[in-house]
DNA sequence: CTCTCCCT
């Protein structure tokens, strides 16, 4: 059942068909006001009756923030009563008072763990469920194990129309085969943008990145007013074309043309500074040009973009399950994905876009990009999935379920970090407390295991230090300033304790925003680091994980990193690189490690490996073999002539 | 000789 409608006239329908159906999928274009205005219509006609309250999910947390503002604002309401918002470190609600409640997915999974029917919740809307982020899809398959319990809790999916029917079949429960016992209804909304123009080229493009350049340069020559924003995949790509252009720029102004041209990058790795610049206004005689990764395309919205340019490629995740190595790959786009980019150009007034590739190619795009919990590690999904009871996760209503292999990679990391004993049951107290911590399994276990070292208070800061990114500022004029910098805190055993040297001293130096203006240090990030570190402190006492200090010592620091990651280890190689010890697969130091370029230890551990020209190691700390046969006998075996294999751990 | 993005 297809109905096309506006909101606001037919707002009688929607919540005749949350009266009728257990789940209603809402197709929304952007820009309809579902988000903002179905719960208002709910809170209206009862649904937040006898202290129940309406929940709206968001992927992203400034989302969930400035959603709840809009809504408390058109209600006249203060921010955290009848109109609130939770997200990790920023709980806005009040437990009486609110009735419509904004909140990450993540939030909604991790409440489940004290709530396991949500019992709050008289109706959850999930918003943009089409971009299939990992939290969304793990509240969906626990959504309908909910809503077989609870009769009464109403569902409301928000998607693009794409996935309308995959959604619907998902949670239609009639299996009668007579529509009129359908449990899942579907409604769709118009939206209200402009309509925008697409062009494409008549023959393929060789280089995009060029491609790119000579277009914003086109448009400028030829086109009335407007901001451009042009779509590439990396960080790399994005400075390559704004360089190019301000090359451009510069001799347009010494021949006097009087429209200038503003060139700003974006990416998450940007300075906070210098991505606020991409939000100035500017004065109308001058064209502002965006170049930016996907972060555009979902994650920020800048006003007044009339043109877009699209390359057709996104770097995405990719999970290898034979050899547990996550890497970032260059993918072409999904048909979605290119007219979400396309959309950007429509917010304001009419735009157009321009597709670096022919129509027939866009018409050999998939449909719809693979969703996350297709290409990543599920060590943390698995032990998520078992601490709220599901004990057959490989029979859990996946919307779209993962590879097996994948999860069998991550039910033996599990059963190798003592989660989950050898018949996959979550083990107590080491699963239900792993599970709790809001890390990834490696982690969370070798927190678990500081006290036994005499290193909690290190290793509670290694642990929050290595969950921000980009710690070391690197601005793109002054590359040389703050490699220097960043050379003082580093240390020969790798880059746990240099984290831990970063932090440490922030402390001393009273958290100061200049100290790290002058270090080349990520303010904001170090202040992230600060609350996570208390967070994970409240943790560690709740588990009574006993607070002591190294003393300067650092191998019980190392060794404890070994007894979390003993399964990324890695031994020298003559060729100079590196073999992982679990499969003999080689490896490099990531650029970003300050043991790159340094005389290389035998022996290491890492965080993670991500492949973009090579296998990297990132965040890789020095350790000694023995403490690998020491740490993990169950992992490691000591082979007659001296050199490690590793034993496969296998679950049943 | 280099990190898409996001979340608990």
């Amino acid at each position: 059942m297809f109905v096309w409608l506006f909101l606001i006239q037919h707002r009688n329908n929607i919540l005749y068909l949350v009266e009728s159906f257990q789940t209603v999928i809402i197709v929304g274009e952007t820009g309809c006001g579902k988000t903002t205005q179905i719960p208002q219509y709910l809170l209206e006609a009862g649904w937040a009756a006898e202290g129940k309250v309406i929940g709206v999910t968001q992927p992203r947390r400034v989302a969930a923030i400035s959603v709840a503002n809009r809504v408390a604002e058109e209600r006249g309401a203060l921010l955290g009563h009848e109109v609130g918002y939770t997200i990790r470190f920023d709980d806005c609600s009040d437990p009486h008072a609110t009735r419509i409640k904004f909140l990450t997915d993540g939030m909604l999974v991790r409440e489940m763990m004290a709530d396991p029917l949500l019992k709050k919740y008289s109706v959850l809307m999930l918003d943009e469920a089409h971009e299939r982020t990992l939290y969304t899809d793990i509240a969906i398959g626990l959504l309908k194990k909910i809503q077989k319990k609870r009769r009464d809790l109403r569902l409301i999916v928000a998607s693009a129309t794409l996935d309308a029917k995959k959604f619907h079949d998902f949670f239609n429960l009639n299996e009668s085969g007579d529509p009129n016992k359908d449990t899942c209804g579907i409604l769709t909304v118009e939206g209200r943008t402009f309509p925008v123009d697409v062009f494409y080229t008549v023959s393929p493009v060789p280089d995009y990145v060029k491609a790119t350049v000579e277009t914003v340069m086109k448009i400028h020559e030829t086109e009335d007013d407007g901001d451009v924003l042009a779509f590439l995949t990396g960080q790399e790509e994005v400075e390559k074309v704004a360089s190019l252009l301000q090359d451009q720029a510069r001799s347009l102004s010494r021949y006097g043309m009087k429209k200038h041209l503003r060139i700003l990058p974006m990416y998450s790795g940007l300075p906070y500074a210098e991505q606020m610049k991409v939000f100035e206004r500017v004065p109308s005689s001058v064209r502002k040009v965006v170049v930016a990764t996907n972060i555009a395309e979902t994650s920020i919205t800048i006003n007044g973009i009339v043109f877009v340019i699209d390359c057709a490629f996104v770097k995405l995740r990719a999970y290898n399950p034979s050899t547990a190595i996550e890497s970032l790959v260059v993918t072409p786009i999904s048909k979605a994905s290119a007219s979400q980019r396309a959309g950007r150009a429509g917010r304001n007034r009419p735009g157009k876009c321009f597709r670096l590739y022919t129509e027939e190619d866009f018409e050999k795009l998939p449909a719809s990009t693979v969703p996350e919990m297709q290409r990543t590690n599920l060590a943390p999904v698995i032990l998520q999935l078992k601490a709220l009871g599901i004990d057959n996760v490989l029979r859990f209503s996946f919307l779209s379920p993962p590879p097996a292999q994948t999860m069998v990679q991550a039910l033996e990391l599990l059963y190798a970090l003592g989660g989950l004993d050898h018949y996959g049951r979550l083990t107590d107290p080491t699963g239900v407390r792993m599970a709790e911590f809001p890390l990834s399994p490696m982690f969370a276990k070798m927190l678990l295991e500081s006290g036994n070292f005499g290193c909690s208070k290190e290793i509670v800061t290694i642990a929050a230090m290595m969950q921000i990114q980009n710690i070391f500022v690197v601005p793109t004029n002054q590359k040389k300033a703050a490699a220097r910098e960043h050379r003082k805190f580093a240390v020969a055993e790798g880059d746990h304790l240099t984290m831990l040297n970063v932090y440490e001293a922030f402390i001393k130096h009273q958290k100061s925003s200049q100290w790290c203006q002058e270090h080349f240090l990520n303010y904001k990030g170090l202040l992230r680091a600060v609350t996570v570190r208390e967070q994970l402190r409240r943790l560690m006492n709740k588990f009574k994980v006993p607070r002591t200090s190294s003393e300067g010592d650092p191998d019980v620091i190392l060794k404890c990193i070994v007894s979390g990651f003993f399964a990324n280890a890695a031994r020298i190689h003559h060729s100079g690189s590196y073999r992982t010890l679990r499969d003999d697969r080689e490896l490099h130091i990531h650029p970003n490690s300050v043991l790159f370029g340094e005389k290389p230890p035998k022996w290491v551990v890492f965080n993670e490996v991500v492949q973009t020209s090579k296998y990297y190691m990132r965040d890789v700390t020095a350790v000694e073999s023995s403490w690998l046969v020491e740490l993990a006998p169950h992992f490691y075996k000591q082979a007659k002539h001296g050199s490690l294999a590793s034993k496969r751990s296998r679950v049943l």
